[in-house]
DNA sequence: CTTTATTATCGTATATTTGCGATATAAGAT
DNA sequence: ATCTTATATCGCAAATATACGATAATAAAG
């Protein structure tokens, strides 16, 4: 039981689960609004301004990266992330994608 | 160890991370979009739709409601589910304004 | 009232995620 | 060379999620 069926739907269904499924969590949503306000690529300044010990924001920023949402240039001691631009335009256009056929049907729903 | 932290994040973070979260994954992705391709609010047909148990399709439509994503009148039998189309006006725009922040800040970002 | 069809829930097994401390790693400072 | 600082990784414990079969519940049909 509890096999994993992931990988029979479409690539695309997978890609925007994978996506949702990388900001599924409020630390990593924190995460990217700290790299959103600060316009320098900051390193460790994520974890002071989450209630998260060091090892574990580090798995998130893992996350993000795995996901494709930011990019990081590990250099040395002090590593520096930034969002991913074009990762993000890619899912905010499939989400609209879907967000369209919605609001056509959705007209003629009944509940 | 593995305490429960969301608390600790604000309310808007913990809400997009819930969207995100009953998004995250590829069934629950399909299940919209079968919501969306048929105009009229459909039922079991779901389940022959998806590669997946019957209980299981249930489960993750569970999901969906408590997130919020989709509303359904369960009518005796057969119940009737729909799109929640407010839910998802309103994310989208939680979504939008974390993009726009990202885009203006994103130009002047190093990586 | 009994049967049938449809959906929800329960119990359970397994997989994945979350979180931390401890430890490793890597480069600059002393 | 050693110390310090910043980050990543490992190992583990606890929590959640995923999936199914079995079973309950509900209302229509007979």
């Amino acid at each position: 039981m509890a096999f994993n069926k992931k990988e029979e739907f479409t690539q695309k269904e997978q890609d925007l689960a994978g996506f949702a499924k990388a900001m599924a969590h409020p630390a990593r949503i924190a995460i990217l609004k700290v790299l959103a306000q600060r316009n320098e690529c900051i390193c460790g300044e994520i974890v002071e301004s989450l209630p998260l010990a060091q090892s574990t924001v580090s798995q998130h920023l893992k996350e993000l990266l795995n996901a494709g949402l930011i990019s990081g240039s590990v250099d040395g001691p002090r590593s520096c992330y930034c969002i991913n631009w074009k990762a993000f335009e890619k899912f905010n256009q499939e989400f609209n994608f879907l967000f369209a056929n919605l609001k056509v049907k959705n007209e003629k729903a009944c509940c």
